[in-house]
RNA sequence: GCUCCCUUCGUCUAGAGGCCCAGGACAUAGCCCUCUCAAGGCUGUAACACGGGUUCGAAUCCCGUAGGGAGCGCCA
């Protein structure tokens, strides 16, 4: 660990890395659904991890006992494998550098915290909550920093004594030092330098015993052998307090890369106002996993790679040194031109699956199979593919507006040789198009139009012929008798 | 208020003083292909936030301005 040198500034170099495989993890706090920035960061900590064979560690960080959920994790875990992230050690992985929620390691805080005090770089606080806001709200009302005053810094042994016997709960403070500079090389912003005398002391551990944020997730990078954190810019500046904690315990240092925050169209954080914001909303809405994976791995972040990339390739890709400094605003409609492009590249099998919700019951496997592979190319999501199940398997579909018009300049001679056609061959489009051909002398659109808008009400569509035989026996024939 | 981060086409970005009157991808427009849509092919529109410096030369370096974001919590 490096120490402070002449000048008062402490450099935080990264250790050296030998193996060259990275460490690292993402640390969600179960208090609800997986943010698509999270998602962002825990993709990126992945392919970091992946690319050298590193380890993916997954952390829970749970120390709110009050907003932590059992049901939350559960979908931000569920969340993670939908997104294809497979983690090496986490919650429901254990090995013996967990266990992977902080709210089983209380005994790993407790020496941590012994061995602070023992160096006094801690201290007990015994403010209340009504005290620090008043602090707080003065301090804001006349355009000073809203820091800790720094009231029980300096308490003896007999005042501490006696706030205890007035039944009063403390906390613990980090004693930060007076006078130092704090400096690291971030993986994305580059060299970063912070002024000690700018941060109030920072409270570690709560009243109720509880270590809090800073403390916690320092201390477990560390003891967890995490060599690299990629995390959201809003904890940049928060950074200088984690090195001070670590330097502190004599803990190693990994290092740190602040990815920015991503924004919605108008520049806002994105938040609810600007549609969905969560994984699973996008999953529950019919996305592919692997569209959200390249919408993502593209925003704040640039490879040479074009197209929709696989997990694979996407490790091979990826380069922390391409990581962007400017936040991101994210696209719904880049998300859907991903979208499309997934679903398709889905093989028929998986095809049916993603549209299994949106299919009718009672079908064979072949007539599922002609159908999605035959309305698969103008599908992007599944709601998409609900009119042609009606098209395709319901009753003859009324014609759109207009179409009275192109099925009346086809001729009366039309419509009953195709349908006598139809009578014969079945669903086959050559035998229809090429009765009608041959009853009127009509081609090109002239030709398939009026049997387009005849047998799927539309003039557009996937195309016909295909979609025809997806059609139940008989259909082609009904439906081009109606107007013969 | 203080500290920190950011600012290149609509979007994501390439760009680390001359290779840039700024390149790519997607989006978008037009054309071709075509039974429609999609796909595919071709062509096009479109950006260095602003102002000062430094330099023979700046998107790139420096200063300032504007705009956006974050942090300063017994939240993570």
């Amino acid at each position: 660990m490096t120490g402070m040198d002449s000048t008062g500034a402490a450099g935080f170099a990264a250790p050296a890395r030998l193996d060259g495989g990275a460490v690292t993890r993402f640390a969600p706090s179960p208090t609800g659904e997986l943010h698509l920035g999270n998602a962002r960061t825990a993709l990126f900590n992945y392919l970091l991890a992946r690319r050298g064979g590193g380890r993916f560690i997954l952390r829970i960080e749970d120390t709110d006992a009050q907003r932590s959920q059992e049901a939350h994790l559960a979908v931000v875990l569920e969340d993670l494998r939908w997104l294809g992230l497979a983690w090496d050690a986490g919650p429901d992985r254990e090995d013996d550098r967990g266990p992977y929620r902080q709210s089983q390691r209380g005994a790993l805080y407790a020496r941590f915290f012994e061995a602070l005090e023992r160096r006094q770089a801690v201290y007990p606080c015994f403010c209340t909550p009504l005290e620090l806001e008043a602090a707080r709200r003065a301090q804001l009302g006349s355009g000073r920093p809203p820091r800790y005053a720094g009231t029980c810094r300096s308490l003896s042994e007999e005042q501490r004594r006696g706030k205890q016997a007035q039944g009063l709960a403390a906390m613990t403070r980090f004693r930060v030092p007076a006078g130092r500079r704090i400096e690291f090389v971030d993986l994305v912003h580059g060299p970063q330098s912070f002024l000690s005398d700018d941060i109030g002391d920072f409270v570690i551990r709560r009243a109720d015993g509880t270590a809090a944020f800073f403390f916690s997730n320092a201390v477990d990078d560390a003891s967890m052998g995490i060599t690299h954190v990629l995390r959201g810019e809003d904890h940049l500046a928060n950074t200088p307090r984690q090195l001070l904690i670590l330097e502190a315990l004599g803990l190693p240092v990994p290092s740190y890369g602040h990815v920015s925050l991503i924004l919605g169209p108008d520049g806002a954080p994105l938040s609810k106002r600007h549609g969905a914001t969560s994984v699973r909303e996008y999953r529950a809405g019919g996305y592919r996993p692997e569209a959200l994976r390249n919408h993502l791995f593209r925003l704040g972040h640039s490879s040479g790679e074009h197209g929709l990339l696989d997990l694979e390739a996407m490790v091979r890709a990826f380069d922390p040194a391409h990581l962007g400094r400017a936040s991101a605003h994210f696209d719904a409609q880049q998300l859907k031109v991903w979208q499309k492009e997934a679903a398709h590249h889905l093989s028929p099998d998986e095809a049916r699956a993603w549209l299994a919700p949106v299919l009718p019951a009672g079908l064979s496997e072949s007539a599922l199979s002609a159908f999605v592979t035959a309305i698969l190319p103008n599908v992007v999501l599944p709601e998409d593919a609900r009119p042609w199940v009606a098209i395709v398997f319901g009753p003859p579909p009324a014609l759109e507006a207009g179409g009275e018009e192109i099925i009346r300049q086809a001729g009366a001679s039309f419509f009953p040789a195709a349908a006598q056609a139809a009578g014969q061959s079945g669903n086959d489009l050559q035998a229809i198009a090429a009765a009608a051909r041959e009853a009127t002398g009509k081609k090109g659109a002239q030709l398939y139009m009026p049997l387009r808008l005849a047998l799927t009400g539309r003039s557009h569509g996937p195309e016909l012929a295909p979609l025809l035989k997806a059609m139940p026996p008989g259909a082609a024939h009904a439906r081009l008798a109606r107007f013969a």
